[in-house]
DNA sequence: TATACGTGGTC
DNA sequence: TGACCAAGTAT
């Protein structure tokens, strides 16, 4: 096992100089901007939540703000950055804040996870960046950079296995943890990257494990792919779009243009009504929800 | 635990 | 050029 000093203090450094400057990062970022961030961030590169952040931030400072518009709203200037369900989340997290906690995000990490679409990782990463709370936070630059440095594998495990957690928990130093999560988070973001890794601008490249083995390329079953062109959820999208464009009802017809396949575009608009992204009106004309 | 869930960029 | 990948969550 290494030594976590040994990891801290070059990875500290090269944070120092080469961390991006994101807003959700800055001074006066609120507990909720950084919330807002880490919902959209959620398989979503940083590039495109900037632009949609900034929009969500000036339009809906506070949870409450959020909490008094319909879901449909949420969705609707949720753009395409994709997975529309973190939307409708988003907002029932902003209700669920505004209504059980006063309109204050919870900086508690069990009240966080409670919170509609606040999962292990994004618990653990507003209690840690939005209010200094000592968590391990493993997304999955962490995972990789922790399974290459410290278990020499090119990959992490498929979902986060308790080994993983009791790494992450062991390296994480007694003062620092928000800066320490955050800079192996960015490591991880910009230089220890999955497909082609800039081991020569590593601060930590002297002790991994995985560059010392001679970088041995992933073994076991190839990674799960991510089908999509001509499946649902691509037909959801288009659906959808035409939704988000429309402020108002949309007759049938116009959803029916957008997909040939009757069967698999009936399918489709069934799960985003089950999904609460849509709402069928009597008249036969869908909508986004209210 | 495996699967569904958007979208767009990269090599 | 199509597979892979991006700060995961819910079921």
């Amino acid at each position: 096992m290494i030594e976590p000093i040994l990891l801290h203090t070059p990875v500290l450094e090269w944070y120092s100089e080469n961390a991006r400057d994101l807003p959700w990062r800055a001074d006066d970022a609120t507990p909720w901007g950084v919330l807002v961030s880490e919902i959209m961030l959620q398989q979503t590169p940083v590039v495109r939540v900037l632009p949609i952040w900034h929009e969500w931030m000036q339009r809906w400072p506070t949870p409450k703000a959020l909490a008094v518009e319909p879901p449909g709203e949420a969705v609707r200037h949720w753009g395409r950055l994709g997975y529309p369900r973190r939307a409708l989340r988003l907002h029932a997290c902003a209700k669920a804040i505004a209504d059980e906690h006063g309109g204050e995000v919870p900086s508690d990490h069990a009240t966080l996870l409670a919170l509609p679409g606040i999962g292990e990782y994004t618990a653990a990463a507003v209690a840690s960046f939005a209010f200094g709370g000592r968590h391990a936070v493993l997304d999955t630059n962490v995972r990789r950079v922790f399974a290459r440095a410290v278990r020499g594998d090119e990959y992490p495990p498929t979902a986060t296995s308790a080994a993983e957690r009791r790494l992450a928990e062991a390296l994480l130093p007694a003062l620092g943890a928000p800066r320490w999560g955050v800079a192996v988070m960015e490591l991880g973001a910009l230089v220890c990257t999955a497909r082609s890794p800039k081991c020569a601008d590593c601060p930590i490249s002297n002790l991994c494990t995985w560059r010392l083995t001679g970088k041995p390329a992933h073994d076991g079953p190839a990674r799960k792919g991510q089908t999509y062109a001509g499946t649902d959820r691509q037909c959801r999208g288009r659906l959808l779009a035409v939704l988000r464009a429309a402020h108002g009802p949309v007759p049938k017809v116009a959803l029916d243009a957008v997909w040939d396949d009757h069967v698999q575009r009936e399918r489709a608009l069934d799960g985003l009504i089950t999904d609460g992204l849509a709402e069928h009106l009597p008249d036969g004309t869908y909508q986004l929800p209210t």
